[in-house]
DNA sequence: CGACAGGCTGAACAGGCGTTTAATCTGTTA
DNA sequence: TAACAGATTAAACGCCTGTTCAGCCTGTCG
């Protein structure tokens, strides 16, 4: 189940140590402030080799993009029923090896791109469905407006993910860790079970405000 | 209440128009994508005077930061019984004004600057004041991890800005809006007075499970 | 053996970057 | 009027960027 992509560097072909000198420097510094140079010097290699494997920075970066998507896409097939804070939790018990791509997720989720897109609207898709089948099965309330209520339930997974730093350090660590998202379970599933209010008299008035209002 | 400060470039000295324009290309581009002398061109003056007003680049990134915080903390003061939500529907009933400001917001909250940090710090002490009031006025349930409850909500609201391209998106439009905000409102509602799932279930059995792991 | 292909390199190029410098213009003060 | 201070500029500096180019190895095929 555990890929062996990530052994000693000295197995890799050359293209495979430059794109994982990518992920890691991309995910730590940003793609803007990482140079071709810098991901030469990390992989070993001439920055003429990087161009000559992946034809230009841009290049590179999809393929980057690209593997991790299907390094994740792999992970989400193998264990088809978790959701996103499942896979984190999985992610982030073995950090040593997951960390590069954690952060290249998280530098990714908040750049204009195509894979952050499409890695969005799949999360969406998959809310939604689960969201669905609970309802069928009765274990969920039936929401009034669902792909709303998927976006917010997205929302707040992908959150824990681009301000896990923010997360962390309100929590009193350096970073989100397995620790930290142990600790935010309950609190979770409390929200989800009983919400924060106490009754529904702000739904109420603001169904009624939303009447009232028309537009 | 409304201030003056965006009126016609012309009235606004040279160092406010540098401002303004870093602002603006800042908040559209980014900081590392912008350079000295686009800025300076969209302020129409020399980008020699960009640093004599502002020293560095840096400098001028910290001045963009001071003056925005500052501008939402007046804001805030203004209506303070707001929350994060309300202040963001009354920013996008004047996009014109505002948007350049929203734009800086979202690229700053998933930066690594101590303005980022300080605003979400603020955030999460309003956020777990507004909790304890609730609870004590009768009107919210009393959380059993505080912190982490409004961390959880803090999350639940940056994220509408921080994606609010993909909300925008998903919901069917360029960008979030005045009118994605109301449509989320209802839904926010629900999922903060009845939950999703439907009994306590998942709840408890996280509970036991976490008791019985102990660690 | 010779030829070819592909991984790989050092050196260079053109261009953009943030910043500096020296000078000019403008308005105020003595 | 003379002197000064601050705003503003054109031009240049040195550095770093992504990319190209010509050539060198190394292994394979005929």
């Amino acid at each position: 189940m555990c890929s062996a992509k990530r052994s000693a560097p000295s197995d890799l072909t050359a293209r495979a140590k430059i794109r994982d000198a990518a992920i890691l420097l991309f995910g730590r510094d940003g793609f803007n402030a990482t140079s071709v140079r810098a991901v030469a010097a990390e992989a070993g290699v001439s920055p003429a080799l990087v161009i000559h494997h992946f034809g230009s920075k841009d290049g590179l970066r999809k393929a980057c993009d690209d593997f991790i998507l299907g390094e994740l896409m792999d992970e989400e097939e193998s264990a088809a029923e978790q959701d996103l804070i499942g896979t984190l939790h999985r992610w982030l018990s073995e950090p040593d090896i997951f960390q590069p791509a954690f952060d290249y997720l998280t530098r990714a989720l908040d750049q204009e791109s195509e894979t952050a897109d499409r890695l969005f609207d799949s999360l969406i898709a998959r809310t939604e469905r689960t969201l669905e089948e609970g309802v069928r099965a009765g274990t969920m309330r039936e929401p009034t407006d669902l792909k709303a209520t998927a976006l917010l339930l997205a929302i707040q997974g992908l959150g824990l993910l681009t301000m896990s730093r923010q997360v962390g350090r309100t929590l009193g660590e350096a970073r989100i860790s397995a620790a930290i998202l142990q600790r935010l379970t309950l609190p979770t599933l409390e929200l989800y079970t009983n919400g924060v209010y106490s009754d529904d008299s702000m739904l109420e008035a603001a169904r009624a405000a939303l009447k009232g209002d028309g537009s």
